[in-house]
DNA sequence: CCTAGCACTCGTAGCATCTGAGTGCTAACT
DNA sequence: AGTTAGCACTCAGATGCTACGAGTGCTAGG
């Protein structure tokens, strides 16, 4: 029980110094932990609890006559088993109840708009995944005949969103064909996972008759999800100034480096798809990140979901030091308003 | 003649003064300005030259014992009236060769490719304007029935880009009657301005027999350019982070409002704007700019054209202390090259 | 009109000093 | 035991001083 005691006093003071610092972005002394704590105990004491943190490495001093830091360690300490889910202000919650009713002209403009909101009610960097292609299923398809070898090729995923590319071809095509192989893609594959799609094309190709068999040559070649992978798929941010005003990216070297991935966009791609894959809400601190240059932030994600499946995900990114509690709170609450917000687009 | 000659080296001087502040960042003192001149003249006359440029307000210097520095209006002599049109090199020719032949999935990825390229060859922010939505004809549109009330309506204009919008409506739909309305659109209004056909089924209704004034109406209730307006029309940006590189953007306050106003893009879009109007090639510098947190800033821009009609615009966003010069010569060849790659993808 | 010379300005770099916040350690206290 | 007071110590940051030198404007003579 003593014992008990002494880790939860150890705790309360590591998670004083964590909130502490996250609001100042100073170092923090031992006067100022006891100053919180009503003079019920001395600095020398706090001091003492603060060397067994710093041993543990859940914080450290950049100098000696400077006080603590929490480490990328102490961050995780605290998100894994002291923090409590916080709830939202009014002025945070407001925005948030806007966008689950909020009708929205299409799934990617809701996404927009969704992190656009994150970005204001966060002054971080707000991000959004939206659904992969790969992973949607085909509501529908539609072939638009440009010229004699070029067509572009339009594709609503169930999930409302829409994907175009210009198909070039070495036969020559008629409108007539065009709309007929067109009519068979949405015939035959509406509600077909995408991915599928190519696999059963081949296996039609198989089985037709002569008849038919020229139709699903056509088909084949005009399938070509490829084209659509390079241009889509891509992340949305908002409120990237905002990093700027944050006193760890004052130093335009480190800034560029972040600014340079956040438009890159691929290592966070990575760690979002992740989060969608393993379905669960996903803090990531500092020194943990996949690339260099993220590691001197802090980022928190979560899937949303249409109709109780894990489609995509958003979150925020800003710097190592971030009042996760609050992060947390407000990335869930509006990852669970865009799901509920898309699922009233795609009936 | 003899003051010709000496209004020729007065430019010469403001000319070499741009010069080696563009490449330094720092200012030129009188005895750079004389070595450059191979020792012909004295640092003391190049200093009775640099007075006479100060009184004329073309350069400053910051304090007294600082060399030269120009300012907003002496760029604008040089590049009114100095500036020499410059020859690419190969190895900035290459990629815009490149771009010019390149075989992109469709317009829009093209210009995003175009924007990337500018923004690696010129080291600073790439930034392209789309055709305008409301000045494109309709090449084809397409209405897809999502359920009693929504319908995905899809637009491809005849330069080859492609708009989407969810419209919802009062009354129920079937599909039939949709696929009627899309057929009555495409074969009536393909290659009419957009912003004419409101007009033209506004006419359509007031003379239609009964029978095709259910149609007419339904087309109306279909029609709803505005929901496509504030989605699309947005500009393109690359190389945003290699701001950071500037000796002028190492202050993180001054580039925070930079990136706030290239994040909120109106007052960049403003400015491509009118370059589409006027149709020419333009440099916008410092002080000239509308939007204050610009004011830093230099901005090249050329207009592209398909067919011969100006249809959107592209160029550079850096430091004002910039090389104007071979700002002009890149834009203005990648928007030639962009324009005769659109030209390709548009029959 | 050009140039050499000179006094002057002023930002920058270097250096020494001071201050104070914060530490670790030890010895006494409960 | 754990806690506290006291004390010596460290070190970043602020302050003030000086020396330097790049660059200027002005003047007088070529």
């Amino acid at each position: 029980m003593e014992s008990t005691r002494l880790e939860s006093r150890q705790d309360k003071i590591l998670e004083f110094i964590i909130r502490a610092h996250v609001d100042s972005g100073a170092p923090v002394g031992s006067k100022a932990v006891c100053e919180r704590f009503h003079l019920r105990i001395s600095p020398a004491t706090v001091r003492n609890v603060m060397g067994r943190l710093e041993g543990m490495g859940l914080i450290t001093h950049p100098h000696t006559s400077a006080g603590r830091v929490p480490t990328d360690k102490g961050y995780r300490y605290f998100v894994n088993a002291l923090m409590q889910p916080e709830n939202l202000t009014d002025q945070e919650r407001e925005p948030i109840d806007r966008l689950r009713q909020v009708e929205a002209e299409s799934p990617s403009a809701l996404l927009h708009e969704a992190c656009r909101q994150m970005a204001g009610l966060t002054q971080q960097v707000g991000v959004v995944l939206p659904p992969n292609l790969l992973e949607s299923t085909l509501s529908r398809i539609d072939l638009i005949r440009l010229n004699e070898h070029r067509v572009m090729s339009l594709l609503l995923t169930s999930e409302g969103l829409m994907h175009h590319a210009m198909l070039e071809l070495e036969d020559e095509l008629d409108a007539a064909e065009i709309s007929r192989v067109a009519r068979f893609f949405n015939d035959e594959f509406e509600g077909l996972h995408l991915d599928a799609i190519e696999a059963e094309i081949e296996r039609s190709l198989i089985g037709a008759n002569s008849a038919l068999h020229h139709l699903y040559q056509r088909a084949q070649a005009l399938w070509s999800l490829g084209a659509f992978v390079d241009t889509e798929n891509r992340l949305f941010l908002d409120g990237v100034s905002q990093l700027l005003s944050q006193r760890e990216f004052q130093n335009a070297e480190r800034t560029k480096s972040l600014l340079e991935v956040l438009e890159s966009q691929d290592p966070l791609f990575e760690e979002m798809s992740e989060a969608v894959s393993s379905a669960q809400q996903q803090t990531v601190i500092g020194s943990e990140h996949q690339h260099p240059a993220l590691r001197s932030c802090g980022l928190v994600i979560a899937p949303y979901r249409v109709g109780g499946r894990v489609i995509g995900a958003l979150g925020v990114v800003g710097p190592t030091r971030m009042d996760y509690g609050k992060m947390n709170s407000i990335v869930g609450s509006m990852a669970e308003a865009a799901g509920e917000a898309m699922e009233r687009l795609t009936p």
